[in-house]
RNA sequence: GCCCCUGUGGCUCAAUUGGUAGAGCGACCGCCUUGUAAGCGGUAGGUUGCAGGUUCAAGUCCUGCCGGGGGCACCA
């Protein structure tokens, strides 16, 4: 009898082909002409092989370059094209993993010497010969022993690791280009000349073999892949353009902070800088008020056998600074606020009419952190929480989750962050407290995100050790996420250090406490800032709002009673009478981000008028009358709350 | 902490195969009195991150430490 199966394209026709044919013969069969431009295929809307056999009823829709899902593969081409390469030059190479992430993928190496740039060099030119000499891809499934002898014999243990770890129920798959084979669960292109050349390695670094830092590190070497020159063009100038916004550049160009060798991952921060950051908290002062909650401030350096109490000495040890004194005490440096909080609370007898209590502090924590991970102000080892925490009953905790994250979003929005992502994370492996009373919390801060209707991504163990928690997560220029807001919370930490409210029953009972930060560190937060912004910052929140300038000196004290007008009504002015041309002033304060320029002279002095223009390049100049521009300028100056901008200069 | 790269005046960068430090900007001093992104001239400023080593000779090569960058791991 005539074995043959019946398969359906979309947008196509409906064909009848011989047991066994591929997606690539009914390719064929629907319209040659379009084989160059189809790269892989969806059969039953799962992406696979042109060169897979087909089933009866499938239903084929094929892949061009307009999917998404066909860039992925040719990334994934790349990395294997890469390894091919390095084998070829580098023998001697073990390979391991190499998947596709974000704009481009990675192959983990094992080799003794390490790679050099010019190794680089020399392995992306044995990778444009690969693709010139057009190595067919091919696909053999196997069973595992097979598997296993292939890779035996060809002394690739990595791979030999990976196989005895997929489980036994799961098929097998290689692929073959020229000598070089891969285990691998595909798609791949049907040769290695449809990669074309748009691809670049752009770095060495070590990883962890299997992400384990007790596992040996393997070279990761890093690249990009796109379908042609032009986009990988545009991709290299999108990195460019990216570095230039790094807020690092930022603070220096801005003169915000500095760091230096004796104080490592510590601000110094300069005039500019810390006006920013008093913006902030002041900011954040009048939201706290307004939703009702108090402020304090606690020590720095507590004794160690309150950190004990607290498990933090237990828990956080190698985390934490301490200091030892001459009467022979050991203090650490606080690494949290939560324990210092909670002292306060502890003062006098709390009724549950009292509750919820909520307690801010714009505490600085020190943290000891591993020398690799400082990077810039987002990872520091001194950092300023907008921490708080509330006290309240388990019927308050839904509530008052609510209530944060709605405060957080809201404040997100005011400086200009609409897209907030979500982390719920639970229960860690070391950890305080018991399974029930994790279980209840984790119930209720789940609650609170179904009750405000906000998805969320579930990363599993990543709560604090006292309780879990949500993150929100903001991304910088580079595309790292970096976690800001969080809400945590934690019954361990009161019953550990004696908090207690009388209850309407009469007897004593621990509050919830939950821990919260809606910037999380100040200085992180301020990185994301700049960083957001290009440095070209809100007007409410730059610490320069504008500059007067002046033409000639003639217009030296005319310029004084203009900044001082704007001054006294709030605005963060500067004055420029230095003897320079106003092209020379105008291009250094444009280089340092100053929002407005109001430029004086003869004209000016005369009619009792100032030159105001935005620093935007291409703005309007306007001549007005100085109280009406004062006027305008502190208006427009204001807080996003209402609350007016603070005056400090 | 681990891997790779890196460290030159306040900043950005130069210095042929190892031959004993240069420029621009900035600063300072003058001149210019200026109308919206760099006016002109002059002066000062560096034990090339630190400590060793190799060499007749080290900014250039080697080792260690410290910092920085890119990753990994860890995390706000």
């Amino acid at each position: 009898m005539s074995s043959s199966v019946e398969v359906q394209v979309v947008r196509g026709g409906c064909h009848h082909v011989p047991y066994g044919a591929t997606a690539l013969d009914v390719l064929t069969l629907e319209d040659e002409k379009r084989l160059a431009d189809v790269y892989a295929v969806k059969v039953n809307g799962v992406v696979d092989d042109l060169s897979v056999p087909l089933r009866a009823g499938a239903s084929l829709e094929f892949l061009t370059r307009a999917d998404e899902e066909t860039l992925e593969i040719l990334r994934h081409d790349t990395a294997h094209l890469m390894a091919q390469a390095v084998k070829s030059l580098y023998p001697e190479t073990k390979v391991s993993i190499g998947p596709v992430i974000r704009d481009g993928f990675y192959y983990d190496f094992a080799r003794d010497k390490p790679f050099t740039p010019e190794d680089l060099e020399r392995i992306e030119a044995r990778m444009h010969e690969l693709v010139a000499e057009d190595y067919a891809i091919e696909r053999l499934e196997v069973d595992r022993d097979e598997a296993r002898r292939v890779f035996t014999d060809a002394d690739e243990p990595y791979k030999v690791e990976i196989l005895e770890s997929i489980p036994e129920d799961e098929s097998l798959r290689l692929y073959r280009q020229g000598d070089f084979i891969d285990l691998c669960r595909g798609p791949h292109f049907q040769s290695t000349g449809r990669v074309g050349g748009a691809f670049k390695l752009m770095k060495v670094a070590g990883a962890y073999w299997r992400g384990d830092s007790s596992r040996e590190m393997l070279q990761r070497i890093y690249g990009t892949a796109w379908f042609d020159g032009k986009a990988l063009r545009g991709y290299l100038e999108r990195l460019r353009e990216a570095a230039k916004r790094d807020h690092r550049e930022m603070g220096k160009v801005m003169d915000l902070f500095h760091f230096q060798p004796e104080a490592p991952g510590a601000v110094f921060w300069h005039d500019k800088g810390w006006t920013l950051f008093g913006v902030l908290i002041d900011y954040l002062r009048q939201r706290q008020k307004q939703a009702g909650y108090e402020e304090i401030s606690t020590p720095e350096v507590i004794d160690r056998s309150l950190w004990e109490s607290s498990g933090h000495w237990q828990t956080f040890r190698e985390h934490m600074f301490t200091t030892d004194t001459e009467d022979g005490r050991v203090f650490a440096v606080k690494p949290m606020n939560c324990p210092g909080c909670v002292q306060v609370f502890r003062q006098g007898t709390m009724s549950y009419r009292d509750l919820p209590r909520r307690m801010a502090e714009f505490g600085k924590v020190h943290r000891y952190e591993p020398s690799g991970a400082l990077y810039g102000l987002m990872r520091v080892r001194a950092f300023t929480q907008d921490d708080a925490h509330i006290y309240c009953t388990p019927e308050q905790m839904e509530d008052e989750c609510c209530a944060i994250v709605d405060m957080l979003l809201s404040v997100y929005r005011d400086f200009g962050f609409e897209d907030v992502r979500i982390k719920f994370a639970d229960r860690p492996q070391v950890r305080i407290g018991s399974d029930e009373a994790w279980t209840r919390l984790e119930q209720g801060l789940l609650g609170a995100l179904k009750r405000m209707k906000l998805d969320y991504t579930h990363n599993v163990g990543e709560g604090a050790f006292y309780g879990p928690k949500l993150e929100f997560v903001l991304r910088d220029a580079l595309g790292r996420d970096w976690q800001c807001g969080t809400v945590q919370v934690d019954v361990n930490l009161p019953a550990r250090l004696g908090a207690f409210y009388v209850g309407a029953d009469g007897d004593k009972h621990h509050p919830v406490m939950l821990h919260r930060a809606l910037f999380g560190s100040l200085e992180r937060f301020i990185g994301i800032l700049l960083e957001h912004y290009a440095g070209v910052l809100p007007l409410w929140l730059a610490p320069v709002q504008g500059v007067v300038m002046t033409i000639t000196e003639e217009a030296n004290d005319y310029a004084e009673k203009v900044c001082a007008a704007f001054r006294s009504k709030g605005v963060r002015m500067a004055l420029d009478i230095r003897n320079e041309k106003i092209g020379y002033k105008v291009r250094e304060h444009s280089v340092a981000k100053v929002p407005y320029f109001v430029v004086v002279g003869a004209e000016e002095c005369r009619e009792g008028t100032v030159a105001v223009r935005s620093s935007k390049k291409g703005a309007e100049q306007q001549s007005r009358p100085l109280a009406e521009a004062v006027a305008a300028l502190a208006q427009e100056a204001r807080m996003p709350s209402g609350v007016p901008s603070q005056e400090n200069v």
